[in-house]
DNA sequence: TACCAGGTCCTCG
DNA sequence: CGAGGACATGGT
């Protein structure tokens, strides 16, 4: 199997994605803006940065069309910041993202994630880039509420740190062409081995397999 | 109307 | 460990 062919093939078939999809405020809801210009997004009532890792932690087992009415709801409360989620009270954060399920888990994942930023990195999520992935990875895992996808989509997505996220689709994908791990590092480290390590290619490939994964006809 | 979605944690053997 | 269950809403 030739792993990355199999990208250029979904490239093809499904078309870039511009992953990770990111709240416009003059627009309502609007996807694709490209990494280097998320920085401008950011106010001190939200924080584009932050908003990756939310959405990343909101969408654990569930459909992101119920995510991004969450994400509209901490937009429109202007708490879309690890400093406002931190002091907001539990019981409106969990109003605010009831729409996107296990809502009394994942507003207490939120509050722990943005604990964590405001105590270690004065609440900027950004400062986590100066440690290597793997560390940041590590810290990661220790919080309750984020296991190894949760973790590699914050650090691919939000910090822009090349580590392959795998998720049931790319266990599947691999499964057709006969390649299967027990651990989910297993699945990872194969990624990354075999691809050039590359940010925009780690981000765009694991976007494409979850198009081609949510398309009944997919071919690939 | 069932089934399922861009997982993670907990419990029990 | 590893299997099985809990967590919950909205779309198709």
């Amino acid at each position: 199997m030739n792993i990355f062919g199999v990208y250029q093939k979904l490239f093809k078939v499904y078309g870039p994605q511009g992953w990770w999809p990111i709240l416009v405020l003059e627009q309502g809801i609007k996807y694709s803006i490209p990494y280097r210009s998320l920085s401008k997004y950011r106010a001190s009532f939200r924080d584009p940065y932050f908003e990756i890792a939310v959405g990343a932690i909101l969408t654990q087992s569930t459909a992101w069309k119920n995510v991004a009415i969450a994400i509209n709801n901490l937009y429109n409360a202007k708490v879309l910041t690890p400093n406002k989620i931190s002091r907001i009270k539990t019981a409106r954060l969990q109003t605010l993202i009831r729409p996107a399920g296990y809502y009394k888990q994942k507003a207490k994942k939120l509050k722990i994630f943005s604990d964590w930023l405001v105590k270690n990195y004065n609440g900027d999520i950004t400062r986590l880039k100066r440690c290597k992935a793997s560390e940041i990875r590590e810290k990661l895992l220790t919080l309750w509420g984020i296991g190894p996808e949760t973790a590699d989509s914050i650090i691919l997505y939000a910090l822009n740190k090349p580590l392959f996220v795998i998720d049931e689709y790319t266990r599947r994908l691999c499964k057709k062409y006969s390649v299967e791990f027990k651990e989910y590092d297993g699945y990872r480290e194969f990624f990354e081995k075999k691809l050039p390590k590359n940010n925009k290619i780690f981000q765009e490939y694991h976007a494409l397999i979850v198009a081609s994964g949510k398309d009944k006809h997919t071919k690939i």
